[in-house]
DNA sequence: CAACCGGACATTAACGTTAATGTTCAGCGA
DNA sequence: TCGCTGAACATTAACGTTAATGTCCGGTTG
């Protein structure tokens, strides 16, 4: 497969007569060519299969037409979206799209740093692991346009978007306490993210204005796997092992709200085997909206991320940032998540569990 | 943003009042460099935060370091597995991963060609959309390496890794054989790939074995949808229509066997619509053990595909073409998919449907 | 002591493209 | 007819790096 000698402008140019500015002039369709001359060059290209060195291209015009894109893990669906959308956005616009995945591994996103500057992006969207935030730094101080996504980093001076969490924590508890629920309990990911924070912090909210308290316990947290282990379907069988530690308590709650569908499958699970119906002796309530989320028995109430707006508007915030342009768009930019009612939260006799 | 210039060599240079070859010699560990001289040269490099060009060193080393990843859709979990795994070991080898999505659109396939040869990637990793071979032709024409992955596009002398889906079809229908069902149907993606038809070769395979018959209607087709639509969770709801229709049939199959876990959500859906038990009415059997199917109620029985393995073999072949050894490895490589026993086929009592 | 050697550095060229600046010459007006 | 103009092309330089040669010089060798 180690094929022939790629052709370059000075071979057209060479068996033209041409020079090679005339012939990159013809072909990129700038003017001060001969309208004959423009025809031989183009034909000529077309007949040798030329095409482009857009490395070269990039190192003179000093910019490589290509994001960088980091993303924590692909196997979550949201993420696997936001690629979609992004990669559709961005090469709509003409940029290709480096693609990094960190694991939630900060030795990783590090490393990705160093990379996306040697490759002198255009510009990058990130999914922080957060915890630090310095890695991140080192691209603003280079110049490397940077816009986050999902995950905020409030001390740098980015701009980001993403779904507005706290909100979603507070839909979702309150279309539980709407249903019925006095109790509520939160199953949320362990990891250090400005995400997860606001989610609870929407669950507060909603349970304050309801007047109802929030006891130790209320928030219970399921452990994260880092890395290589980042991309295996982990989840649901973490979210069950906690599960049943909440199943074990003296006194159940009657809506779950978890951070994520995976979540939702592991605590399925775990009400099965203790013999617990949805929504009739708990409601839960999810997270994301996966793919899978509509066709679970009971179908999932849940809350759906805007994935492919989320997406497009970070293509949009940095092509803004990278032309310059003031725009009047916020700074940070929170998109709100919708809830999407289905059958686990749609309890039709209240049999609440008695201690 | 818009920071400072970045430092090159020449400034290194020129502050040390030494050459430029030097200090590129110096900071890349090449002999010819006095420990004095390279010591200073590295200080400096720290102090100035030098970063060096990786444009620059593509184009006089001619090489990018970096693979083109060609996906349909990163929402399929297995291809979200294959990202994961083949980015990290690209990564561990130096390499970045340039990604396409194609959305299955042969439009965008072509498009993505054009792009990859444009920047001049060290190699390419594609899933192929099939019917056409001629975009993926191109590349090999102008000798850039190139690994099909998970489909093959036989024509072409082209590398490839896959699972085995001839086994893997087989394996699903051997098992429900082995369970008791005597007719089986099978509910397959319209895609023209090598895939879906070696799987339903395996399938063939295994009934003719058994000395089953394969009436006319025991393949049903659940219709694409492609491009941008490509990466929505459409795969549950097309299958729940095509289940739906089956189960209208007077004589109803003792197993279905699917092409992908999705299609598993859609058919239990309509199955729990028609009172009918998996695995007592029917039993289902998946393929791809997406994240989500161990923990369906019931856990469904499915082929689970060596993503990781598949990644990794990818890269090798990748690399093994690049550095141009001949090796022992075949050129098509087929990794043998293991079935996964759950619920869903464990039938006990055999309360056969009649007609 | 002359010739040689090799270490340590400098100089030059090259990668393929684009941008800035030159050159040529036909056509035109005064 | 002379000089000017501008279209159509050529030439040169530049992007930042690496590779191939060059040069210098102190030290070794016969």
């Amino acid at each position: 497969m180690a094929g022939p000698r790629r052709h370059t402008l000075r071979d057209i140019a060479a068996t033209l007569n041409l020079s090679v500015n005339t012939v990159s002039r013809a072909l990129s369709g700038k003017d001060g060519i001969g309208e004959r001359t423009r025809a031989l060059v183009r034909a000529e290209a077309e007949r040798v299969g030329y095409v482009p060195n857009s490395v070269a291209r990039s190192l003179v015009l000093g910019s490589a037409m290509t994001f960088g894109l980091v993303i924590t893990n692909p196997s979550n669906p949201f993420y696997a979206q936001l690629i979609s959308s992004i990669e559709l956005r961005a090469r709509n616009h003409g940029y290709s799209l480096l693609l990094t995945v960190t694991g939630e591994s900060e030795e990783y996103e590090t490393r990705a740093v160093e990379s996306l500057l040697r490759s002198s992006v255009s510009g990058s969207i990130v999914v922080p692991v957060q915890a630090s935030s310095d890695p991140w730094r080192r691209l603003g101080t280079v110049g490397v346009p940077t816009v986050l996504l999902n995950r905020d980093l409030p001390d740098l001076g980015y701009r980001s978007v993403g779904t507005d969490n706290e909100l979603g924590g507070y839909r979702a508890t309150a279309h539980a306490i709407s249903r019925g629920a006095r109790s509520i309990v939160v199953l949320e990911e362990d990891l250090p993210i400005t995400t997860i924070a606001d989610r609870i912090a929407g669950f507060r909210r909603a349970m304050a204005e309801a007047g109802l308290s929030v006891p130790r316990g209320s928030i219970m947290r399921v452990p994260t796997r880092r890395q290589e282990q980042a991309a295996l379907p982990w989840q649901p069988q973490e979210a069950y092992q906690v599960a049943r530690r909440l199943l074990r308590r003296a006194r159940l709650p009657d809506a779950v709200v978890v951070g994520n569908d995976y979540f939702a499958l592991g605590l399925y699970r775990a009400l099965e085997e203790h013999g617990l119906k949805v929504p009739d002796d708990m409601m839960v309530i999810g997270f994301g909206d996966y793919p899978f989320s509509a066709f679970l028995s009971p179908p999932l109430t849940t809350v759906r991320l805007p994935a492919e707006e989320v997406g497009d508007i970070a293509v949009d915030l940095l092509l803004e940032e990278i032309s310059g342009g003031r725009s009047d768009r916020p700074l940070k930019q929170l998109i709100a998540p919708t809830l999407v009612e289905r059958e686990s939260t749609n309890r039709t006799t209240f049999a609440r569990t008695l201690a």
